[in-house]
DNA sequence: TAAAAGCAGTTGCTTTTTACAAGCAGTTGC
DNA sequence: GCAACTGCTTGTAAAAAGCAACTGCTTTTA
């Protein structure tokens, strides 16, 4: 599975398109939804979320997000073959067009009960959220 | 070209992906940003965009908006093999997304400055904007 | 301590989608 | 009456996605 033509060159400089150049598939966004709200982290964990996605296409996608700088990986400390996934500040930038794709599936299409639940709770002060996040996925500064 | 994957069955109950689902991919939302912020209105103009959608690809899309009730058709009354596509509420809804997708390739991709002052100018006032939206392309409502 | 299970991917192959170019049956303007 | 325009369709090649198996380590387990 070869070329990445998302980052290639840009298709125009228009802004949803030069967004659409990098996430505009069915899985990328798939992949930071689930560092943003799954917690998950490692390769694995990616391959077991419901929609299914094929390993070849997860390698290529993160191969995608991390050239953009959406995403960055790090060893695990507690296991030398295991790789930790982080969002980047840029990456943790896309939490408000996740909470509006959600916002429209929430009003047009039919979001499964436990989700209605679950991503409710995830709508309460984006501000916290990204807070969180970038407590989570960011580099600790070691300020006081 | 055949299948509509998109509609058929859902990946999973999640919100993002049931959003993906539908426009998860490189030209779909292009279609109804023309829609929206370029006046666009008629097949050979979606042809027209800068990004160049194929003719086959076009006409797939539209598809798959009309069956998902994003956008409805119409004559044109001015020319017998014309044809009007207009948004829908639901379609209209996708503003905010847009909006999002426009905002953070603002902050992260290289925007053309053309683009830069176009776009500043539709973000002031997303519910005017609606309201413009609605008048352009809704069915007229004999209200006083 | 050796076998089993977990880890992040890769490889090979088939099917589906996209891209590109041309064409089509009507309609319109001149 | 003819060239240009209308919304598409068709054919074919290239690219991407989907599927299943597999690899070379590492850690856990019996």
């Amino acid at each position: 599975m070869g070329k990445q033509q998302a980052t290639e060159k840009p298709r125009s400089g228009c802004p949803v398109s030069l967004g659409l150049d990098i996430f505009g598939d069915k899985w990328t966004l798939l992949i930071v939804r689930d560092l943003m709200f799954n917690g998950k982290r490692h390769y694995r964990e990616f391959l077991q979320s419901a929609e299914g996605i094929s390993s070849n296409i997860l390698a290529d996608r993160l191969k995608l997000l991390l050239s953009e700088g959406i995403v960055i990986k790090a060893d695990d400390p507690s296991h030398l073959q295991k790789v930790v996934y982080s969002l980047t500040e840029k990456g943790i930038a896309l939490l408000p067009i996740l909470m509006q794709i959600s916002a429209w599936s929430f009003e047009y299409r039919p979001v499964g009960q436990d989700y209605r639940d679950q991503t409710l709770a995830e709508m309460v002060d984006p501000e916290q959220r990204v807070a969180a996040l970038r407590r989570a996925h960011l580099p600790k500064t070691t300020n006081p």
